[in-house]
DNA sequence: GAACTAGTTGACATAAATTACCATCTGCAA
DNA sequence: TTGCAGATGGTAATTTATGTCAACTAGTTC
């Protein structure tokens, strides 16, 4: 994600709208707050963490509501599911290849901009059989809080 | 992993020898046959599905046991978690940097060789203030199976 | 080889993450 | 405004993972 979050935000807004007219999904006021909690925020949330975030501003919130939404967005491509080592899902708003940083320690993730790691075209068809689609690149780490917490 | 799969596989019982005896960790039954179990598997298995593996060869075993000892595998720096986007953990008993494909259908996951990439040495320390220590690829894709039974 | 002990296991309980189901409600087209 | 396909909320169930503790075992000592 680049530094204009602004223009990012309300573009992706616009996008989300242009494809739920196309494909004939409802634009409930759960979706489109939703997708607006996942775009300001700069990590990746869980399904659980977007609840906390949407439970206060929309009363009577059901968390299955924030796993469905979650799913269809990721099903229309508006929104994908990151990898990571933890064993919960973690969302992504922004769908352009970028690269994430995953902290050992507490697990939260983070975007990741260095250079020189962008690979050059892939063939699609791997001999393993595999289509291939795209990727991305998790690094492992350790945030700054935990850096700071294993000192003592 | 290479193509000699029987020498990895026996330095890894040794070296997992070596590991437990210099940490003071007891050469049990069920860590040789897991490790066993895990170094034979071409995939990444979760834990459920090495559990299924081995009640087999084990009558008795406990769930919680094959958690345990995967959790003590990964904290001796003997197997990693592998990071993909489904929500549960995948271990993997090849320590070294090695890179991934996962199924965007049924989420298994393979080893990907992919040549021609050599990246850059990358700085430790990142403007973002994470220490990095290592990184992996995870592609997406699609897998022989899913590809034939998404025909129909 | 028997006895001791730290560490491990198995069984059960619990927590966390996710999915299934269904009655009610709502966006939106007519 | 009305009608209805599709979405939501609430509950239950499932899957994945962790916590607890008594019983057991690997590895050491005698």
């Amino acid at each position: 994600m680049d530094g204009n979050n602004h223009t990012f935000n309300s573009k992706k807004i616009q996008q989300m709208e242009d494809i739920c007219r196309a494909r004939g999904l409802s634009l409930t006021h759960q979706r489109r707050t939703l997708l607006h909690a996942l775009v300001q925020r700069t990590d990746h949330p869980t399904a659980d963490q977007l609840f906390d975030d949407l439970k206060e501003n929309i009363q009577g919130l059901s968390r299955t509501t924030v796993y469905r939404i979650l799913e269809t967005f990721v099903r229309v491509d508006l929104v994908v599911k990151i990898s990571s080592p933890q064993a919960k899902a973690r969302f992504d708003a922004n769908t352009c290849r970028h690269h994430h940083v995953s902290c050992v320690q507490c697990g939260e993730v983070a975007d990741l901009e260095i250079s020189g790691f962008d690979l050059p075209d892939f063939s699609k068809n791997h001999p393993s059989g595999f289509q291939l689609y795209d990727y991305d690149i998790t690094f492992s780490g350790l945030c700054l809080r935990c850096q700071h917490s294993s000192k003592q």
